[in-house]
DNA sequence: GTCGTGGCGTTACAACTTATAACGAACGCG
DNA sequence: CGCGTTCGTTATAAGTTGTAACGCCACGAC
C-alpha cells in the first residue's frame, strides 16, 4: 500500500494469490466454521491442485494465524481511528460493536473459544496490547471521581494484560469492567443473532 | 441411576462403553480442543479398532451433541440445586462460576464460539430454557424497585430466550444484564487463566 | 442343556484431509 | 538470449470419518 512500484512482479503475483486464498478462507469460515477450513477445497475453488497452496502458506496453522493477525490489525486500526477522531469510551464501544457485527466470524476468531495448544506469535499479542492501550488512553482522558477500590489495587499485581501502560489502578479497573461487559453483551448478541431477530442492542454502561 | 437391576446385561455393557467413550472424549477436548476430537484415537485408546465405535455413536456429531447435552444437564442441575438450597442471585452467579472453573472446556463447549451449521436438538434447548427459568425464578423472588425502562419493555417483543416464563419486563432486563456480565467476566477469566495467574475474580454486580 | 438370533468387533474399502517429495515448465532477471 | 528461481503439477504417506461385509460369541428362549 506504500510503494507498489518497488515490488518485483513475482512478489506482486504472490501477494495477490495469498490475498485470494485468505478471501476464500474467510468465506469458508463463515459457512462452516474455522475448524472446517480446508486447504484442498480452497485450492480447488481457485482452479489449482491441492499442494500448490503450500508454496504460499506453510500449512493450515500459518493460514489461520495470518487470518487472526489480519483480524487483530483491522480491529486495532478501527479502535485507533475512533480514538483519534475524538471518540470517548462510549464511542469506542460503538466502534467495536460495529466492527464485530460487520463480520461476527472475524470477532469469534479472535475472542472465541481458545484452542488449548495454540500460542499466538509475539507480534499478534503486541497488536492485542495496542488495542488495550487505546482503551486505557480513552479512559485516562476521561477521569472519574470514583474511589480506588481494594480490588482495583489488587489488579496492580496482575496487569500483564495492560502491558506497560501508565494507568492508575482505578483506570485499570474501569477498563477491565468495560471489557468484560462489552464482551459478554457482544457474545450474547452475536450468538442470538443467528437464531433470533438479529438487531438487538444490549446496553452497556460505560 | 434409578433402577440398575431392570437393565439387561447388554444394555449395561453398552452404557459402560458409551460412558468410557465420553470420558476419553472429554480428555481429548481438554488437550486438543473440541474440533480435534478423533473417534479413531478414542477407539485406539480403548483397545478397539476404529469403526467399532460406530456401534455406539452414529458419528462424530452425535458424540459431540451428547457431550453438549451432558454439559447442559450438569449445569442446569447445579443451578437448580443452588436455587433450591435457598441461594439468591449472587449465589447462583457463584455456583455458575464454580461450575465453569471446574472444567473450562465444558463451559466453552456450551457457550463458546457457535458452529455455523449446527442446530441443537429440541431437548437441549429445553435444558437451556430450564437454566434461564431458574435464573428468572431467582430474580422474581428478589424484587427490585428500579423503574421499568423503555429497553425493558422492548425486551417483551424478543423474549424467545425466556421461554414462557411469567416474568416482568424489568425482571427480564435484570436477568439479561446478569447473563451478559457474568458471561463476559467468565470468558475473560477463563481465557486469561490459561496464560495468567488463574485465580482472579472479576466482580459482577447482581 | 442345546440351539438360534442379535449384537459386537473385526478387516476391507472409499473418499476425504494435511503435508512432503520429486519432477517439469514457465517466467523473469541479468 | 540463457540460466535460475519459482511455480504448479503428480505421486506418495499417514491421517481422518464413515460404510460394508464377515465371523464370533454371548445371551435368552425353549
Amino acid at each position: 500500500m506504500a510503494e507498489p512500484g518497488t515490488k518485483t512482479p513475482r512478489e506482486r503475483y504472490r501477494g495477490q494469490v495469498r490475498a485470494e486464498v485468505k478471501e476464500r478462507a474467510w468465506e469458508q469460515i463463515a459457512t462452516a466454521g474455522a475448524s472446517a477450513l480446508s486447504l484442498n477445497a480452497i485450492a480447488k475453488q481457485m482452479g489449482m491442485s491441492g499442494p500448490a497452496l503450500y508454496r504460499y502458506f506453510a500449512g493450515r496453522d500459518e493460514l489461520i494465524t495470518e487470518l487472526i493477525r489480519d483480524a487483530y490489525r483491522s480491529l486495532a486500526d478501527t479502535i485507533r481511528a475512533a480514538h483519534d477522531s475524538g471518540a470517548d469510551v462510549a464511542g469506542l464501544a460503538h466502534a467495536l460493536r460495529a466492527w464485530a457485527l460487520a463480520d461476527p466470524h472475524r470477532y469469534f476468531l479472535i475472542y472465541g473459544t481458545p484452542v488449548p495448544g495454540y500460542h499466538a506469535p509475539d507480534d499478534i499479542t503486541a497488536i492485542s496490547s495496542e488495542i488495550m492501550a487505546t482503551l486505557l488512553d480513552a479512559y485516562t482522558a476521561q477521569p472519574s471521581d470514583r474511589p480506588t477500590t481494594p480490588f482495583a489495587t489488587h489488579l496492580e499485581d496482575h496487569r500483564q494484560w495492560a502491558g506497560d501502560h501508565p494507568a492508575s489502578p482505578a483506570t485499570l479497573h474501569r477498563a477491565l469492567t468495560f471489557w468484560t461487559r462489552l464482551h459478554g453483551a457482544l457474545s450474547l448478541e452475536l450468538t442470538a443473532g443467528g437464531r433470533g431477530s438479529g438487531s438487538e442492542e444490549v446496553r452497556v454502561r460505560t
